[in-house]
DNA sequence: CGCAAGATTGAAGTACGTCAATTCCAGTGG
DNA sequence: CCACTGGAATTGACGTACTTCAATCTTGCG
């Protein structure tokens, strides 16, 4: 279950087995969350912190109009706001996409961790900054970018988030999200979106049947996107892949290695 | 010269004497910087944190095509990054707006006061947060809101910030922005950003002379925008407002009671 | 006073949005 | 095994908020 935590903090520093031992024995209050459910709303305040363990959930806020812009995907291994419970209140909400499974961790079994375990504090703040540099990379996306480069960037983030957590085969992964929630998160329509997508499909860029998503030819998408991934900060990406062995294919494309 | 520090972390809890007393003693190496002068530009390693002291900065990426989004604006009382010494490299520069004064802050320094101080370590977590925070906001305005409404929300937003730091005149604060600036933030073109603009001033919601901004009706205008300050997490503004007395104003619109 | 940066204006083009059907498809029940 | 159903994907026609290009005007400043 916490493969994908632990593959995502490797990418930042080596895990003892004392380690792991810690974080599997935080983890004990596991729930089941339904397809579109909310896992915390806007205004609560929370008393602890979720980990995802399998499936997708998203950050979004509700607009007086109605329209609800995503803000973030969370997918397994994420753990949602290591200090919420420093803030007043929530400022959105988060929702599952598909039927989830979630470890709620007290705020006190995770100050103990940042107190006492220097590795682990280290690494949830790191993935804590990382959690950040994806929303600037976002707002730039989202605001400078034209949609069939949106698109193309959002599908490369979140190949590479869904490799670093262990959990793409190759260059496809599971993709548990409607057109309608693509829209929302890129600012489009969802016309311009399946417009758009069928573009990428017909230049030979991406596939996709169901939510299976899959890219044909990484570096070129890469390169359409101008997707620069050194904001993932996966640097030891790929000595990690290497040390572990995870890929059967030999694509020559790897984290960090974008042009 | 470390007010809007210390006012901003009020806006979160108390300091004490002594914690000012750190502040100050930790803020020894301060420098002077022309406008427009790179702090710190992307994929550099830096091995400090940056407070803000007069005047403002700007994070920002250079895309392939030459475009410059600007991702945030760093006010006098933002200290950047506190962990920043954790990743690899910046993903991003940041550059003065106007001429700036920065203390530039040991990493050693700040994970002293951090392991040290728990109050000014919550204090700085909290402020870190609000950060991201007010990045997702931006997501939301830049990606889901028309021309007017995004200029209408920025205004609101720096407003607020700039009170919080006590750097506004009740309605008005410098804004040492161009329109071009403004367009790079907002993902629109010069253009557009000068006739929305007008708009706004031709109904009575800025005025705006020189770099000064004036909010004429700040209740109208958060309606206008849907600007919700909650984000900001400024809850305990309004009685630090009321235990200081700083404003002169007896403005009905405080932080947290937008509509 | 004069220069360069910034603000403003006009005209013409386009990427994207909206509205309204229609088709596709996974899951359910018979 | 097939028919049914509701959500999601797709398509077409049309409208518009925004962009681009290219001047011109204004302002801060040495």
């Amino acid at each position: 279950m916490l493969i994908p935590l632990v593959r995502k903090l490797e990418t930042f520093a080596k895990m003892t087995a004392e380690d792991r031992r810690t974080l599997e024995e935080v983890t004990d209050d596991i729930r089941e969350f339904r397809p579109r459910q909310d896992i915390i709303g806007e205004d609560e305040r929370p008393d602890h912190v979720h980990l995802m363990l399998k499936d997708w959930a998203a950050r979004y806020k509700i607009l007086p109009g109605g329209e609800r812009p995503i803000l973030g995907y969370l997918i397994p291994g994420d753990l949602c706001d290591v200090h919420v419970t420093l803030l007043d209140a929530m400022d959105h909400s988060i929702t599952t996409l598909s039927a989830c499974t979630i470890a709620f961790i007290g705020r006190d079994r995770i100050d103990a961790i940042l107190s006492e375990n220097g590795t682990l504090a280290r690494a949830l703040w790191w993935s804590t900054l990382v959690d950040e540099a994806i929303l600037r990379e976002w707002l730039v996306t989202v605001g400078h970018r034209p949609a069939d480069k949106r698109l193309a960037y959002f599908i490369c983030e979140m190949l590479l988030r869904m490799r670093a957590a262990g959990l793409a085969d190759g260059n496809s992964f599971d993709l548990p999200v409607t057109q309608e929630e693509i829209d929302d998160t890129m600012g489009l329509s969802t016309v311009h979106v399946n417009r758009t997508l069928q573009e990428l499909r017909a230049q030979g860029l991406v596939a996709s049947k169901g939510r299976r998503m899959t890219v044909n030819d990484l570096e070129r998408l890469c390169a359409f996107a101008d997707f620069n991934p050194n904001y993932l900060h996966q640097q030891n990406q790929q000595t990690s892949q290497r040390r572990e062995g995870r890929h059967k294919t030999g694509t020559t494309m790897q984290a960090g290695s974008c042009p």
